[in-house]
Formats: structure tokens, sequence, C-alpha cells
RNA sequence: CGGGGUGUAGCGCAGUCUGGUAGCGCGCCUGCUUUGGGAGCAGGGGGUCGGAGGUUCGAAUCCUCUCGCCCCGACCA
């Protein structure tokens, strides 16, 4: 895209209600704006940045196994009131009434909705393990949101919903998740620590939230340092048995604040971290807990009718915007990671109507699009410290300056956004030693 | 939900105590000069001072009510 005739408003200065680093910046490098307390329009950088993580949410999906729903937003109150939830859920559920004056609501969750589609169509122990997931907006009407996106009310969250036939068969689907998990955060340049959690009110006997540092992280969190630089499990065989990987990154000590075990903590002495951290993951065995009062059975191959055993596995994907950014920035604006980068060049023209920078820039700017690396051209009448200043903001993850000065020598400069550092390269060799540089998926 | 703060132009703020009809910086528009790290000069546009009611000759300013937003805590993907 060309800037100038993209929808990019950015702030020269941070607006009074951001406090943390990733609000700040997603106001100021136009990804965002305020709608109401915690909820918010995206614009078109910061959709973009969402459609990324969503790829690669959705493509590590399916190689686990899981197959894509869309289940609706409005729910009808009935269902949760058969499992249950209709009275605990509380104040945070958002709940209207329907023009014949049924109870309807904002769905915090979908629990309840996959598994009256899995009672209404699913038969057989054929057709067993299922694994249904949706990315789609919820509402929870938080007491206090906060930070931005990152609490929000209204978020975008990939939720999966796993029903198998005996609980090793569960575990095996909680453990598909956990792997593609872990593939899943890597990919996006996060370093993501599964930890042990309290399932709460999901309930449930088994649970992990994968946790991402951060210095504005909400909550404390303690692990082996070794947690964090283990490498991500390579292409995996989901069929085969998934027990080791797991069993592999969860025998380091890793806890939330609240199953923090303080003697444990000590015995690990200089090995242990403590921090904060951000939760971008939370994955659930719950067993029976909705299957069982909602009457959802398959038939055995026995012929019994059987009542399935179901995970849930969620992923913040609007949060993870915000994550991303805690986790990568600088003074100076935001630093994205290749793979969810909303352009990954930002091309720059000093000197707008030279007819050489003008000559180059869009000679460049066309290759680009042939070789697939996705653009942002600023072709502004701009000065060039407003670009430089501005690129950086946007936090491209790799700067192609243009300017009068460097073509007398035939040169443009390639500057990596990350690191800062600068090449000066002949025109002709700019995009082979940028194409040389690019990550494939970050993992094989 | 307890505690604290705040609302004046797109953004950041002053003005409120002590009432006299709204201002600064940045951004935006025009022109000229500039042009490798958020330029200079000149001109210009933009505000029911969150809302309602009241006091007063007169309210951004005082009083009452109300709404929004932010922060700390408790709670949570």
């Amino acid at each position: 895209m060309r800037l100038s005739r993209t929808f990019i408003p950015t702030l020269k200065e941070t607006p009074s209600e951001a406090q943390i680093a990733s609000h700040r910046l997603m106001l100021r490098a136009g990804l965002v704006r305020q709608h109401a307390a915690g909820i918010y329009n995206w614009l078109p950088m910061g959709t973009r940045v969402l459609r990324n993580i969503e790829k690669i949410v959705r493509e590590e999906q399916n190689d686990a196994g899981a197959q894509e729903i869309i289940m609706p937003t409005i729910q009808s109150g009935e269902l949760w009131k058969e499992s249950g939830r209709y009275d605990d859920y509380g104040p945070e559920m958002l709940r209207v009434k329907d023009r014949h004056d049924r109870d309807m609501l904002y769905g915090p969750t979908h629990e309840e909705v996959v598994t009256d589609i899995f009672r209404n169509n699913v038969r057989s122990y054929k057709d067993l393990p299922l694994n249904l997931y949706q990315i789609h907006w919820k509402f929870r009407d938080e007491v206090r949101p906060r930070f931005g996106v990152m609490r929000g009310r209204e978020f975008l969250m990939k939720d999966a919903y796993s029903f198998d036939l005996s609980y090793e068969a569960a575990r095996h689907s909680y453990n598909q998740m956990f792997v593609a998990y872990l593939r899943t955060f890597a990919r996006m340049g996060l370093q993501a620590i599964p930890m042990k959690a309290d399932p709460g009110p999901i309930g449930g006997d088994l649970s992990h939230e994968f946790i991402v540092l951060a210095e504005t992280g909400e909550s404390a969190v303690y692990c082996h340092k070794d947690l964090l630089s283990k490498p991500i499990p390579p292409v995996v065989d989901y069929a085969s048995n998934l027990q080791p990987i797991v069993d592999d990154w969860t025998s380091a000590y890793a806890a939330t604040d609240e199953l923090h075990d303080k003697a444990k903590g000590k015995e690990l002495g200089d090995d242990l971290i403590s921090a904060r951290g951000i939760e971008i993951g939370h994955i659930f065995h719950f067993g029976k807990k909705y299957s069982e009062p909602m009457g959802a059975q398959v038939a055995s191959s026995a012929g019994e009718m059987v009542t399935p055993f179901m995970g849930s596995y969620g992923i913040g994907v609007s949060r993870l915007v915000g994550a991303i950014i805690e986790a990568c920035h600088d003074d100076d604006g935001i630093i994205w990671p290749d793979m969810v980068a909303p352009y990954r060049v930002g091309l720059i023209n000093l000197k707008v109507g030279d007819p050489d920078t003008d000559k180059v820039c869009g000679e460049l700017y066309g290759k680009l699009k042939e070789i697939g690396l996705s653009a942002l051209y600023d072709d502004r009448a701009e000065r060039a410290g407003v670009k430089f200043s501005n690129m950086d903001l946007i936090g491209l993850p790799w700067q192609i300056i243009v300017g009068p000065k460097g073509l007398k020598e035939g040169t443009v400069e390639l500057k990596r956004r990350a690191t800062g550092e600068r090449q000066t390269l002949p025109i002709d060799s700019v995009l082979s030693v940028l194409t040389g540089s690019q990550p494939g998926t970050g993992l094989s």
C-alpha cells in the first residue's frame, strides 16, 4: 500500500488514558481507537495484525486436527440453564431479552453451544475424536476493563472444544492442543511458557495456562530459567504419542502466583525466574462437566450410550496483539515479529518528487509485490525525520530507505527495525539480501 | 464493587480557588522557504468548556444532580 492512501492515524503524543506501553503504542501507531470502556475499533493496521495472528492460529489448529466452525455470538439462555451456568455466571455475562421476552445473552464462552451441536449431530463413537474451534468475538462484562485490548470486555478469541470417548483419548486431545499452542506462539515470535493452572469456574482437573513474560503482566509467575529458551517441537505427527513432549515441557517448574510452591521455588535457587506474565492461552480438560448435564451421548462400539469427555482450549487473539507489543517494543515504537507484522517492509522515499528516488522506489515497490512481500510505501511529501520516526513507531520489521545521497552511489539502505542495523546495498541486491533474511514459518 | 482521579479544538494541556463571554503547544489547511532523524516564517479552519438543572445582570469558573473515562485494590481469556 501507499502510505499516502492508507488510513493510519498516528499520534505524536500519547492519549492520557493509555498507561501501559502496548496500549500507548496501539493508539499512537493507529492500530485501534477506543469505542467505550474495554471496547475497541480496529483500524487497518490493527486489523492486519489481527488477521496475521488468526492465520497462524488457524493453520496450527487445522494441523492439529481441529475443524473450524462459527457459532453465534448471541446465544439462547435456555442452554445455560441446562448446564447450570445461567445463574452461576453472574453479571459478567451480558444478558438481553429479545422481542418475545426470551432470555438471550452475548456469549462469554461456548461450551454450551458446542455441546448442543454435538448432542444434536453426533451419534456414534466412529465420529470421535472430534475437535471443533472458532475464532470469534466474545463479550465479558468485566468489572474493570483496562490495559487496552489486554483486558477488554469485547475480545477476539480462538476457542476449541474436544470430544473423546475415554479419558485417555481426551488426554491425547489435550496434548495435541498443548503442542499446537507451543508452535502457534513460537511462530508469532513469542516464547510462551505452559504453567499448571487452576481450572477455575470452567471446572475440570487438568489445566495449563500459556504465559508470555512481560513487565506489565497481570500476574506474578515463577519458572525454571531453562523454559525461557527451550526449543519448540518441530514438525509433529499429531497422531503419535505426544505425552513425552508434554512431560518434557511440564517437568521443569513453572507456576502462576496462585499455585506457586515457595519451597520448590527455593530449591531452584538461581534457576528460578520470578517475573510477571500475560496469559495468552488456557487449556482445560473438564471431563463430563457439560456433556453429562446436557445429555450429550454417543453409541459405543458395544452399542451402549456413553457420555464423552470434553476439553476446551482458548487463545486470546486480540489480547495477543497487546502481548506481542509488550514483549516487542522500544522507546521509538513497536518492533513487530516478522510473521505478525502488518507489512513486512516499509519503503521510504526520502525525496518524493525527485525523479530518481521516485523511479527507484516505484521499481522496488513493484518487485516487492512480485515476490510476495507486503510493503508499505511511504510516498508522502514529508520530511525525512518525520518518515523515519513514523516508520519506527509503526514498527515494520524491515525498512528500505531510498534517498538521493545513496542513489548517487547507486545504493539504498536496508534497516532492520529490531536491531537498528543498517546496510548500504546496491539497488539491485537489496531485495535478494532481504529475501535471504526472511524467516519461513519460524518452524520447520 | 470499595478507594482515588479526571472530563476545555483531533492529541497533550492552561484557565476554575478569586464569575466578565475561551487560550497555548502539537497536528490539520494555504503559501513561500527548507529538505538524511518529528523544519522555519506568514496566514487560516476548528470548541454547545461531558450533560441537565439552579444561583447571578453575567457561569468553563459557584451549587445540585447525572453520565463518561482512567488509575489502585478485589475479580477475571
